[in-house]
RNA sequence: CGCGGGGUAGAGCAGUCCGGUAGCUCGUCGGGCUCAUAACCCGGAGGUCGAGGGUUCAAAUCCCUCCCCCGCAACCA
C-alpha cells in the first residue's frame, strides 16, 4: 500500500486560554468529518489538530488562578481533548506548542531564518493604552487617542526581532495570483490581496521581551519567540520535520487542506506561505477560511455570554445530531446563525422523520410481511430503476462536493436519496402488495430496494455520523465487513438476501421542540447582559441545578441608587453607572444602552450584584454588576418596590 | 469614498459569474395513506427579489446612485 494517495488535513492549533466553544468544535466536526470521509475513499489520511499554548495572556490567566502557566493549560488541554472524545473527534496527532518536540524545532527554524537574514534585530515601536492593556498602530489610532476607549495613549518601545515580509510580498502576489484554488473561498483570496498585500506588507514583530511564557529565542535569552513562527510552524513540527525521524514529514507534506477561521486567514495566506517559502519548504495546496457560527446573528464571544457549549448538547442530544446538524445547516464557507430552534427542526426533520423513520418502516415492514429476512430482489421495474439509479450516483456528488468542501451539498445529495426511498413507500404501497399472496414476489423485491438504500444512506453518512452506521447496520441485519465499504456502493445489490432484521430502538427519536426549547432556555442561563467574571478553570457550564439555601447565601445583593450614568465611548451596548452603595460609590458596566438612555436610570434604586469580581470592558473595571430581566428586545432593571436605603441588602 | 460579506414568501437559505416561467427546507392551510418515530406522500396559500435610475424584446441576475445590517482593520474558531 505504499503508493496509497495520502491526506493530510489540520485543523488550527487553539488557544487554551478558555474551555472551548461550539465555534471551535465546528472547525474540528469538518476537520474530522473530511479525514474520514477521506479514509473511506481509500485515502492514507494524517490529521492533527493541536492547541497554542504560549502568550501573554495565558501568563497572567495563569497567574490569575495561582498557578503556573504549564499546570494552567494542562487543565484547558484536558478538557478539550474530553471533548473531542465526546464529539468522536479523530485526530492522528494532537500538538501542543509546549512540548519539548516543537519547542526545539522552532529554535532551530527561528535561528535559520536569523541567520539568512529573513530575521533581523531592531524596535519595535507603538502605542499602548495603559487602561486597555492594549497595544495600537498609529494607524489604528482615533485622534491620537485609544480607538477603544478615547483615552491618550503612550508611545512604547520594545527591542523586538522583525521578519523581513516585504521582501517577500511580491512573489506570493504572484503565488497566489497563479494558485486561484490556494486560497478558499476566492473572496478571501482578495480580501488578503487588497487590504494586505498590495498595500506593501510590513515586517512582522517575532519576538517579545515583556512576557516569559514562549520559547526561548535560544541565541538571545531576552526574548521569546512571538506567536506566528512558533504556532504556524506546528504544521510540520508534528511531522518531525527538521528531525532525524522526519519520515511523517516527507510522507505528508504539504498538506492538502488547512482549515481556518476566517479571522486568521490572513496568518495562514501571508504568513505561514512566506516563512515556508524562506525555508524553502512547498506549500499547502489549500487554506480554506470557514464561517462562524453566529447565535441569533450576534458573534459569540464570552463576555456576551451567548457561548454556546457543545458539552451540553452533546449530553442533550448524540455528538452524532450534533455533528450532522453543523454540517448540514451552513455552506461551510460562510457565517450560519446557531439557534436551538434550528438544531431540534433539522433532528426532527432530516434525522427522525426522514432517515430515521425510513428506516424504522423499512425494518418494520419486513419484520412483518418476511419474518424479519430480507427477502429475495425479483424482477425491476421502472420504480425501482429510477431509485437505483439515484442511488449508483450519489458516491459520485457527494465526493464532488466533499472535493470542494461543500459538506452541506454532500448531505442534501444523500437526502435526497432518503426521499426518494419515502416517496418509493408511497408509489409501491407495500401494504397493499401484502394482502395479496401472487404479490409476494414485488413486495420482496420493493423491500429489497428499500433494506439496500438504508445500507448505502448508512455507509454515506458514516464520515458526518461515525455513530449511525453500525447502528442501521445491526437493523438491517449487515454483518458482512465487506458490505460497509465506498467500494460497496458501486454496484446496487450487495445487502445479501437472507439478512435477519432487527428492529431496535429509533436511530434518533422525535422531539418535542416546544418543551426542549424551554428546557434548554432553563439550562444556558438566559444570557445574562453582565458579562460574568470569567473562572477560567471553571468546568463547562452546568445545568442549573436545585440549590441549597447555602449556595444563595454566597451571593451578596445590595440595593444601589444610580447616581450618574453615561454611555461609553466606543460602544453601543455598554452604559458606565455610578452607583451609591451605602457610604461607598461603585462604577459598573452594564449593556444595557439599547434599552435605557443613560440620564433615563439616575435616580434608581437598581440590584447590585454586589460580590462580584471585577473585570474590565472598554477598559472601564465594572464593579459589581446590576441585574435585569430580559428576552430578545426587551430588557428591564430590577428595581425596589419603594424605598429603602441604598446598601441595604438583599435577601 | 479603508476592505470584505450580506439584504429573495412568516423563519432560514439557494439562484446572481453566463439575463429568459423565482426555487429549497421549516412553518402554515387542505387532501391522501396506514408500513412507520403524531411519521410519510400529494396539493394550496404566501414574494413589488433593500430603494431609485439605466441598458435590453426581456433584469433577482448586467451598469450607475443611494439606504440598511454584519464582520475585519495587524490580539480572538
Amino acid at each position: 500500500m505504499a503508493d496509497k494517495r495520502t491526506f493530510y488535513i489540520t485543523t488550527p492549533i487553539y488557544y487554551p486560554s478558555d474551555n472551548l466553544h461550539i465555534g471551535h468544535a465546528y472547525c474540528s466536526v469538518a476537520a474530522d468529518t473530511m479525514a474520514r470521509f477521506k479514509k473511506l475513499t481509500g485515502y492514507d489520511v494524517y490529521f492533527l489538530t493541536g492547541t497554542d499554548e504560549h502568550g501573554q495572556k495565558i501568563e497572567q490567566r495563569a497567574a490569575t488562578a495561582g498557578v503556573t502557566p504549564q499546570q494552567f493549560v494542562d487543565k484547558i488541554v484536558a478538557g478539550i481533548k474530553d471533548l473531542w472524545k465526546l464529539m468522536d473527534v479523530e485526530y492522528d496527532d494532537f500538538i501542543r506548542t509546549t512540548e519539548k518536540r516543537h519547542e526545539v524545532i522552532v529554535q532551530k527554524i527561528f535561528r535559520q531564518f536569523y541567520e539568512q537574514g529573513d530575521i533581523y534585530k531592531g524596535e519595535y515601536e507603538g502605542w499602548y493604552c495603559t487602561p486597555c492593556e492594549a497595544h495600537w498602530t498609529q494607524t489604528q489610532l482615533k485622534d491620537g487617542k485609544c480607538p477603544d476607549c478615547g483615552r491618550p495613549v503612550e508611545l512604547v518601545r520594545e527591542e523586538s526581532y522583525f521578519f523581513r515580509m516585504s521582501k517577500y510580498a511580491d512573489w506570493l502576489i504572484q503565488y497566489i495570483e497563479e494558485h486561484p484554488d490556494f486560497i478558499q473561498p476566492p473572496s478571501r483570496a482578495n480580501e488578503m490581496l487588497n487590504n494586505f498585500l498590495r498595500p506593501g506588507l510590513q515586517d512582522l514583530c517575532v519576538s517579545r521581551t515583556s512576557f516569559k511564557w514562549g520559547v526561548p529565542v535560544d541565541f538571545d535569552p531576552d526574548h521569546v519567540v512571538y506567536v506566528w513562527i512558533d504556532a504556524l510552524s506546528n504544521y510540520i513540527t508534528a511531522l518531525g520535520y527538521g528531525t532525524e525521524n522526519d519520515a511523517l514529514y516527507q510522507k505528508f507534506w504539504p498538506a492538502d487542506v488547512q482549515l481556518v477561521g476566517k479571522e486568521i486567514v490572513r496568518f495562514h495566506t501571508i504568513y505561514w506561505p512566506i516563512m515556508l517559502k524562506a525555508l524553502g519548504l512547498p506549500l499547502p495546496r489549500q487554506v480554506f477560511g470557514h464561517g462562524w457560527l453566529v447565535f441569533g446573528g450576534e458573534k459569540m464571544s464570552k463576555s456576551k455570554g451567548n457561548v454556546v457549549d457543545p458539552v451540553t448538547l452533546c449530553g442533550r442530544y448524540s455528538s452524532d445530531a450534533l455533528r450532522y446538524f453543523l454540517m448540514r445547516e451552513m455552506p461551510f464557507g460562510s457565517d450560519g446563525n446557531f439557534t436551538n430552534e434550528a438544531l431540534l427542526t433539522r433532528m426532527n426533520a432530516d434525522l427522525a422523520n426522514d432517515l430515521g423513520n425510513l428506516v424504522s418502516r423499512t425494518v418494520a415492514m419486513i419484520e412483518k410481511y418476511f419474518d424479519g429476512e430480507v427477502p429475495p430482489c425479483g424482477d425491476v421495474t421502472e420504480l425501482d430503476q429510477a431509485l437505483r439509479e439515484t442511488a449508483l450516483a450519489l458516491p459520485k456528488a457527494v465526493a464532488d462536493n466533499m472535493d470542494a468542501l461543500q459538506f452541506s451539498l454532500a448531505l442534501a445529495d444523500i437526502w435526497k436519496l432518503i426521499g426518494d426511498c419515502n416517496r418509493y413507500i408511497d408509489a409501491t404501497t407495500p401494504w397493499i402488495l401484502a394482502k395479496n399472496e401472487a404479490d409476494k414476489p414485488r413486495l420482496g423485491t420493493v423491500l429489497y430496494h428499500l433494506a439496500e438504500c438504508c445500507r448505502i444512506v448508512a455507509v454515506l453518512v458514516g464520515p458526518y455520523m461515525p455513530r449511525t452506521p453500525a447502528r442501521v447496520f445491526a437493523q438491517i441485519g449487515v454483518t458482512d465487513a465487506a458490505v460497509q465499504t465506498w467500494d460497496s456502493l458501486a454496484a446496487f445489490g450487495a445487502l445479501a438476501a437472507g439478512s435477519k432484521v432487527r428492529k431496535g430502538e429509533a436511530l434518533f427519536p422525535r422531539i418535542d421542540i416546544t418543551a426542549e426549547l424551554e428546557s434548554l432556555a432553563a439550562t444556558n442561563p438566559a444570557e445574562t447582559i453582565e458579562a460574568p467574571a470569567e473562572k477560567p478553570d471553571a468546568p463547562a457550564e452546568p445545568a442549573k441545578e436545585i440549590i441549597a439555601i447555602d449556595d444563595f447565601a454566597k451571593i451578596d445583593l445590595r440595593a444601589a441608587k444610580v447616581i450618574a450614568c453615561e454611555a461609553v465611548k466606543k460602544s453601543d451596548k455598554l452604559l458606565q453607572l455610578t452607583l451609591k452603595v451605602g457610604d461607598e460609590t461603585r462604577t459598573v458596566l452594564s449593556g444595557i444602552a439599547e434599552y435605557y438612555a443613560p440620564e433615563a436610570l439616575v435616580g434608581k434604586t437598581v440590584v447590585l450584584l454586589y460580590n462580584l469580581a471585577p473585570r474590565k470592558m472598554r477598559g472601564i473595571e465594572s464593579q459589581g454588576m446590576v441585574l435585569a430581566a430580559g428576552e430578545g428586545d426587551v430588557v428591564r432593571l430590577l428595581t425596589v418596590d419603594g424605598d429603602i436605603a441604598d446598601g441595604s441588602e438583599i435577601s
